[in-house]
DNA sequence: CGTAGGCTTGATTCTTGTCAACCGCGGTGG
DNA sequence: CCACCGCGGTTGACAAGAATCAAGCCTACG
């Protein structure tokens, strides 16, 4: 059921080779073994909850943040007229409710789209981290960034591309995030999605969203069947999308980036030898 | 030129009262008055452009936050076609470059609209801030929470909405935030935008922002003239934008969070207190 | 075997974009 | 001081892209 993650960096096999989440933050900045021993400790809890289900619910306080281990999910807040407005795909590797900070009420709702198994993370440690762990602060806040860069990403898609754009930027986006936390094979995903939940995320009405990928199957573009997708021709896809996967950081770390870290490092070092 | 502050908590002159950033972030919980010194002293810098200039450029590693104390400018990102994806409009008391932390390649551009007073922040000095001033940090982090709720409903305004949606949106929430950093002259703000402006931050066409604000002229909604916006039938542009302001976090922070916040502050003066 | 949810398709409507022209104002240079 | 210029706003006619409405189909599932 799960794929095997292929594309690590290195094939030596290390702690966490099959956690998302330090196949995704490693991308950033390589991680020690002890880092990996601690985000591996970090999700080590689990809860389930079958699909179609809210994990945190608008107007809630959160009492937990979570890392998603499986499965897929959305951040999405209802209108009042009925519509739905999906903002981001949560897949394996992300943390929700990334605030760690100021709980205050939710302003959308997080739920599942298949069924989910996530690792609830006391406040506690992820402040601990971000305290005493400047190396996974670092990365964090990184993917933090991203996320972000993700939302801006999805407004101009939304404000400047039309339909074919738009579902084509999704479609790769998909595709990049998956590779970045090695749940592709190669150019196919699994892509849990219906027509609806696309277009609820791509501002697009469900039958609009199915004639422009029958478009792209015509052009041979993609396939796109039994929630597997095949990128076919991926330079002509993100042609169609105007795509620069730039935004998605995964360049990693510049060589100032690095050297700021590794001096937080060692004055976190002199500064509490104990911790 | 300025307009007078008028809705700070009470009118007792304090330091500050005229520094947005300060009206703004005392939204969220009270500074005391070393707050509000460390906060003036951040901004004590300046710098200025004139209007219609990068002051970030996509693409370049910034080499500094900056606080904006006068004058509008945005964030933005041109399209290989010539479009342009307006995505925030940042006002006095505004942050650019939020993330003082991992300064990769900007993947936007931060440019004026009007003639602009900015004030250069070391990225030290924020750091510092984080390290030394629980508090101040928290709120910090809270107005970045605000600045992330605020992409999230613009894409649901770009989602969900309609054109006339997105147009009375946005003025409910150009209105909202003026009025939070006490540039508001009650139900009215100088709004230095051009009908293009507005277009490629809505997704729409200038053309079609003119005929949707015409509307709104001949409903009474509003007035828009020589860049004042009066907006004459409050519920009635707020019906139209199916508006709801919880996003923009306005409430201030909740007794909990308080506690938190002054716990840290306990640990803050126990852990370092020469600091 | 029947059903429901999701996919597919066609016909039609409507919102928004495109193209083009004109106006009015402010600034500039003669 | 006046004429010119250019940008931004305004308006109309038309085109295009997407929504809506409606029906039929496939397939997984009970």
């Amino acid at each position: 059921m799960r794929t095997a993650p292929s594309l690590g960096a290195g094939s030596k096999t290390q702690a966490g080779d099959d956690n998302p989440l330090i196949l995704k933050l490693s991308r950033f900045l390589p991680l020690t073994e002890s880092d990996r021993q601690m985000l591996d400790g970090l999700i080590a809890g689990e809860a389930a909850y079958p699909a179609d289900t809210d994990i945190v619910s608008e107007g809630m306080v959160p009492r937990f943040v979570f890392a998603l281990k499986e499965g897929m999910a959305i951040r999405y807040r209802l209108l009042p007229d009925g519509g739905r407005q999906i903002m981001t795909f949560l897949i394996a590797g992300d943390l929700g409710d990334t605030h760690v900070s100021l709980l205050e009420a939710m302003d959308h709702s997080i739920g599942t789209i298949t069924p989910v198994r996530v690792a609830p993370i006391p406040r506690d440690a992820i402040l601990a981290l971000f305290a005493g762990t400047p190396r996974l602060a670092a990365a964090l806040r990184w993917s933090a960034l991203q996320e972000e860069a993700m939302l801006r990403e999805r407004i101009v898609s939304l404000g400047r591309r039309d339909a074919r754009g738009r579902v084509a930027y999704l479609l790769c986006e998909l595709l990049c995030r998956h590779q970045a936390v090695g749940l592709s094979d190669g150019a196919m995903v699994r892509l849990p999605l219906t027509q609806t939940e696309l277009a609820d995320a791509l501002g697009l009405t469900p039958v609009h969203v199915n004639r422009v990928l029958k478009g792209f199957r015509e052009r041979k573009l993609i396939t796109l069947d039994r929630k597997k997708l095949h990128i076919l021709d991926s330079e002509g896809l993100r042609a169609v999308a105007a795509f620069n996967h730039d935004y998605l950081r995964l360049g990693g770390a510049s060589e100032d980036t690095r050297h700021a870290i590794a001096a937080l490092e060692r004055r976190q070092r002199e500064d509490r030898p104990a911790l």
